[in-house]
Formats: structure tokens, sequence, C-alpha cells
DNA sequence: TATTTTATGATAATCGATTTTCTTTCCAGA
DNA sequence: TCTGGAAAGAAAATCGATTATCATAAAATA
């Protein structure tokens, strides 16, 4: 009847559509390479085709759509140089946020930090879904206090593409539990404001992680 | 008559709009912190409202346009701290691309960059536009053999900002020729593959074009 | 039989009109 | 005069339908 029923709180629905195929492209939803059936999206979501368009076109200028001239939009394929290169750019970037933050953060941030950590703990065993949400948190709690806007911006970017590889890749329970064990060395040598130990520490976290997601693409 | 003679090659229009409008931004064809009209736009350049919103949505996503919850699209502001943001990003990044780029570039990127060097050099004098895309095209060239397609990415990203700050800044002669003899000692060096001098000379460089760009804000 | 050409159905891109939301103005009441 | 709220106008967002383009299959030609 009410068709703005639809609206949930004051979001537009390209705001909304946008981020729920960002959380579904990143979590392995589509198939790599995958055409974009916009009409099947649009019955999906129960939106027009024009919100939906805007919606991919961001999602297109972010990365995580492939567009080709006249023929819609892909999911991307899943490839291991370009894996390669994501994780690479995350060491640089994120252990150079890191040591920014530690250097920069205040107590407010200290706070944040131990809380997303606990938060984390928590989520551990939860769902999926949930354990995501929250350990993408965590990391961007972790380098938030760094004082670059658009370093921020680039590593969860980063974070993002690399997530929908790691997302594919089969689980390795002992790996994770040394990644889990991590986050927290990573809160402690943080507080201590130990910036080389902390940077090598989230180098070594980051190559690890690079490690449990190559098993998501056989090349 | 025909619709279709519209089509430049076979871009779509939302294609063409994007490459025009985001040219206009960055050349400050647009006042900081102008609400864009829509309707206006839609004359301007002869297309529908699907096209140029899709646009606009692209450009808001790559950072040249912010996006209010349900009233349009604004040129974003200038600001000082995020100048300052953009330009200690572009040194870091950057260094970073030349070192690998001097590491990895081989006989085909020195040809490249020393045509590049000479068409900057001619472009000197030639009208405003064509220099800036030549500039634009240079330093492009000169990090270009990095290996990271997300690091060259990030680049072009700033760049694009920091020339939106830049262009609107008022001449300044005297750097300008220092800027421009710059360029010709980076293409120097990096063919002598002195990665140290080279990527000091390029933070040198940026630094000195922040201060030029500077003058485009009060704050 | 192989290759090109021509139809046909499917999909992408665009347009024009409608609906919703925001902004400004004006008026009533304090 | 000042404040709050309704009404009108402008602008943003969305929809449904149209147009253009692509992809596939059938037919025609060499």
């Amino acid at each position: 009847m009410n068709k703005t029923a639809l609206r949930v709180g004051n979001a537009t629905h390209a705001s909304r559509i946008y981020e729920i195929l960002r959380r579904d492209i990143v979590n392995g939803c589509f198939q790599a390479g995958e055409k974009i059936a916009i009409n099947a999206l649009k019955e999906r979501y129960c939106v027009g085709l024009s919100p939906l368009r805007e919606a991919l076109n961001k999602l297109a200028a972010y990365g995580l759509l492939t567009q080709e001239n006249q023929r819609g939009f892909r999911i991307p394929r899943l490839d291991r140089s370009e894996l390669d290169d994501i994780a690479q750019m995350r060491r640089k970037l994120e252990c150079m946020a890191l040591e920014q933050a530690i250097r920069y953060g205040d107590a407010e941030w200290e706070s944040e930090l131990l809380a997303a950590a606990h938060r984390l703990r928590r989520a551990n065993g939860e769902d999926v879904e949930h354990w995501e949400h929250t350990h993408g948190r965590f990391h961007q709690t972790l380098v938030a206090s760094c004082g670059s806007a658009w370093l921020l911006r680039f590593i969860e970017q980063l974070h993002d593409q690399f997530d929908r590889y790691r997302r594919l890749a089969p689980e390795n329970s002992s790996i994770r539990e040394v990644l889990d064990a991590q986050h927290d060395e990573l809160v402690e040598l943080a507080l201590k404001r130990d910036i080389k130990a902390a940077s090598l520490l989230l180098e070594n976290h980051i190559m690890l992680s690079h490690q449990v997601a190559l098993g998501s693409c056989r090349s």
C-alpha cells in the first residue's frame, strides 16, 4: 500500500542497496566473475532500476564491481597476483597507520581499542556474519587515531577487497587460533606504545592472513 | 533527429559525463562548497537524469563530490587540514611507488619517461588545459612501473584531489620554475637508478607544490 | 561445409513523468 | 515583535516505459 514503508530510517533506497550489496559481495554471496543480472536484483531487493543502478555505479567506482562498456556489471574475478598486491598494500598502509596511531592515540582511543578487542573475543564462536563485522571494526579501531582520513579510507577499501578473498578461502582453525591471539597481543603492544614491535606483529598478522586468503584462488 | 548522434565513439552517456565532470571539478570550474544543480547540468551537457545521476554517484564514491542524505550533491569545501593530509599521503605513497618503479622499471619505462618529460617541456607555455594533462601524465609515468595497481590507483586519486586545490591557488612563477626544473632532475635520477636521491627530490617536489596549493584556502 | 549475413530475443542504457522530501514563506497566536 | 506551524514551491529520488545495444540462433551464400 504505502510505498514509503520500504524506507528504513531516512536513508535512500540507493544507499541502502549500496550497503547491502557491498556486504554481500565481500561475503562472497556472488560467484567470482558472475554477471550481475539487474532485473533479478531488482526483484530480490524490491527496488527500481534507478537506485539500483546508482548503487552499482558506486560499487564499481569503489572497486567491488567491474563495468564493461555496454554490457553491464560483473563481480571481479579472483586473481592471485591481485591478492598479493592487496595484501602487500595492506601491510604497508596499515603498518604506517598503526605507527602514527600509537604516536597520536589518546586515552579515548585506548578505551575504544580495549572495547573493540573485548567485543572480538566475545564474537568468537558466534555467527560468522557478526564475527566478520566485529573483526573489521577491531582493525579499524586499531589504526583509527592515525590522523589521516585518506589513509583510513584506503585501508578500509583494501580491507573489503582482501576480505572478499579471505571469506572464500577454506577455514584453517590452527592458523585462525594464532591470528586470534595476535589481536590481543596487538592491543597489548599498542597500549605499551611499542611502535616497532606492534608494527612488526601487524605485518606478520597480515602475512598470515594472506596465507589463509590464498586458499581462495587456484592460480 | 537521430538521438544516437550524441554518442561519441561507443562510450555511454554516463561515462562521458563522468569524465567531463571529473575534469571540470578538478579544474575548478565549480565553486568550492557549491550545490550541484542537476537540472542545470542536464541542460548544459544535453543528457537525461539517469546517466547524469550515475556519473554523480561515481564521483561521490571517488571523492570528488559529497553526497548529503536527501539533499543532493555538493562540491567539497576546501579545507586546509585536508590539503595537508592529501599532500602528506601523496608524499608517502608516491615516494614508495617511485622507489619500486626505479627498482623494477625496464627499458620501455625509461623510454616512456623520457617521452613524457619531453612532452612536458614542450607543453610549457601552451594552454593551461594541455599542460595540466601532460603534467599529470608525467607524474603517472614516473611511478608507472612500481608493480602495484592499487598503489597507482590511490596515487591517481590523490592527484585529482591535490590538483583541485593547486589549480585554485594563485600562480607563483618563481616556484613554478623550480618545480619545472625538478621534473627533469627526477628523470635524470630515475634513469641513474639513484633511489635515495630520486625519492628525496620527489618528496621536496611535493612539499613545494603543497606550498603553492596552500594559496587556495584561507584557513 | 565453412563463413558471413540477417533476424530475434535478451539485456543495458536512457528518458519523461511521478512521488517523496526538503526548504522557504507566510500567517496565526502568544 | 517573536515563535511555531501550515502551505506552497523547489529539488531529489524513484518508477515505468522506451530506445539502443549486445548475444544467439537461423538462414543464406560461397
